[in-house]
DNA sequence: AAGACATGTGTATATGTGTACATACGTATA
DNA sequence: TATACGTATGTACACATATACACATGTCTT
């Protein structure tokens, strides 16, 4: 962290390293932060979403349950890498899985997951929409 | 964030590879995926989200528009961050900016921030409820 | 115009992490 | 039990990026 300077009797009205230029709204931007500081809790499931390799997987299962070798055919990736990026997502319980003899089907564990890729989807499309028409 | 891939689906290997175990279901996760690959666009998204330090300032920013100082200091953050941070955010149309004098103010852009944050902490929240472990 | 101040940015470094090879594990079948 | 096969993981490498220092830019005040 940063030292904080202590020149904080100069004029008393604004000098943004003693006391910054807007102390109501500093509170209330902390009070909205909360003590708990909610980054540590959601940011860790952004930054697991936040990966292309990922997306598909979610965006795939989203259509029914899929087992290990399906999905990496279905997405084109190698089983490998499907495998650890499932046991990230399992990890945060985005996946569950089931088991049925020697093969393991996953699928969403959370109605989150839809929720959240429809509206970073929409976000995305507001975005897009500069002049962009509906293809049929 | 990394780039995208280009994958063909012709990794004709043995088994698993050359004749998926439910095409069928191949087939539908396919055609959830779209030709389109929506996890281009999405995953971005959510890579910048994955930030803590950027999910900070978005939350003090859900109580109202702040300056950079302010938000350097509610966020106790150094303000070389927060301007490098608020950069991203602004290319990702997450929050906008006006100019009051030499005091530049930040806001929220989208609504979708608020319902993000909203349904990854209801997420979140979900799962510390049960006994939970993270991985550090 | 010059100085002060808030903010933006170039750059270096350290940390994180996605990927794939090789291999281990678990289950089913002969 | 032994073999085959789907899945999981250890490991290493390449690459992305978050951070902070130093400096640049833009605006207001004197």
């Amino acid at each position: 962290m940063q030292q904080l300077q202590r020149f904080s009797i100069q004029q008393s009205n604004v000098d943004c390293d003693s006391d910054c230029i807007h102390p109501a709204a500093v509170t209330a931007a902390r009070k909205a932060l909360g003590g708990a500081e909610p980054a540590d809790d959601v940011a860790p499931l952004f930054a697991v979403l936040g990966d292309p390799t990922r997306i598909r997987v979610l965006t795939a299962l989203s259509a029914g349950e899929l087992c290990v070798c399906d999905l990496a055919v279905a997405t084109g990736v190698n089983r490998s890498t499907i495998s650890h990026q499932l046991r990230v997502l399992r990890d945060h319980r985005l996946v569950r899985r089931r088991r049925e003899g020697k093969v393991m089907y996953y699928a969403l564990d959370d109605d989150h997951v839809p929720e959240l890729l429809a509206t970073a989807s929409a976000h995305s499309g507001e975005r897009n929409d500069e002049r962009q028409e509906r293809l049929a």
